[in-house]
DNA sequence: TTTTTTTTGTAACTATTGTTACTGTGTTTA
DNA sequence: TAAACACAGTAACAATAGTTACAAAAAAAA
């Protein structure tokens, strides 16, 4: 077990006051989620706030047959704003959200949430820059899809994956990174042996190495 | 001149508690723009967050080379929540937004977005869940863009046009709407043509009418 | 080990979208 | 009125992405 505070302090300190901290130290959950957990399902109400304080999550959008596209990512210092409005009008998520990486974060209740809102201006502040960051980000990612060609958007996403694990190696198949990117496999496939002709990349069974993109 | 009170209280009164009410109409500039007038500017500093009154905001998008992208429509009753934490960042927008129709609004200066944040919980709801909306609404497009194809999303266009116009007859070049879709003039009269052969709308020059999507 | 499954590579083809080019027809301007 | 311009229709073609089909290699299961 980790010292909680001390993690609070660490990756919200510089935002929220020291009582802030210590309320949320008291109230809140720790939780521990392993890569590939699921955190939120499409259709569900949700009945707390989480607080990343390490790892990354990634937020899908589905469509009707089931197929993915992939959003956003939610690293630490950063929470899920809508979750706090969704709880408020008490309303089902839109979105999926899965571990992609081994996660630690803070459970927010409810109850919590609104009362800071009134109490400290650092939470109010924080929620709001949270929603801006995070319509900052689906901007970007309307970009990505309207205005770049597949093989752009590969090269944008396994930047982006090898930027929020970490990671020279990325542990995707083919077919799981078409699933996120909305596509086929076999355009993944072709794409993907292009970068590695180009020397960008160098292709494994269920694993991409990362040389330079 | 219209009765500003009167029309906040017909807008927002059900949001609202009466002082709230008073506090807006006192500080808030009442603005008259017509159709097709910029009021936000991409890369632009903002000073002042705008709730409508009546008509329709289009906000768009743009790409390196200047290729727009319709993202969404505010209406009465909504705000530019984004404008929020912009002013408070002192950031600049990343998006434009141009009236689609003749439209009233009330813009409500910095400083009392803040005190109010503080001081009003209806306040603060409205910003929090302007923001969800905004959100569910850039999701959809999303969606529209990844998982429809051009005719689906050209159909959805016009649609959504003919609700926020409340207007038959869509008052838009096919080049107009091949920029606010990010697409080619061709594409569109193309696929025009083949809804107008299927009975679903009437083509005109510089106008197109609606007849049953 | 043998069989089965998963993953990847690749070819051939189709569908969709984007581009170029040219036409005709109204509309505006000189 | 003539010339210039803006708008729309359409054909032909190119580029991109999606689909089907099959083979080979690696990994997992029997």
């Amino acid at each position: 077990m980790i010292d909680l505070k001390q993690a609070l302090q660490d990756n919200y300190g510089h935002i929220f006051e020291k009582e802030l901290i210590e309320e949320i130290a008291e109230v809140g959950i720790y939780k521990e989620i392993e890569s590939g957990d699921k955190l939120m399902e499409i259709g569900s109400y949700i009945k707390s706030m989480p607080l990343l304080l390490s790892g990354a999550i990634k937020i899908l959008r589905e469509d009707d047959e089931g197929d993915e596209l992939l959003l956003y990512y939610l690293e630490k210092g950063e929470t899920c704003s809508m979750t706090m409005t969704c709880c408020m009008g008490n309303q089902q998520s839109k979105i999926r959200a899965i571990a992609e990486i081994h996660t630690e974060l803070v459970m927010i209740p409810i109850g919590k949430m609104e009362e800071w809102s009134a109490k400290y201006k650092s939470w109010r502040n924080f929620v709001f820059e949270s929603y801006n960051n995070r319509m900052n980000e689906l901007f970007q990612t309307v970009d990505s899809i309207a205005f770049n060609k597949m093989d752009d958007r590969l090269i944008a996403y396994l930047k982006e994956k090898r930027r929020v694990t970490n990671d020279e190696i990325i542990n995707n198949t083919h077919q799981e990174i078409a699933y996120e990117m909305h596509t086929s496999r076999v355009v993944i496939s072709r794409l993907l042996k292009k970068l590695e002709n180009l020397g960008k990349i160098k292709l494994h069974r269920n694993s991409i190495e990362v040389i330079n993109l």
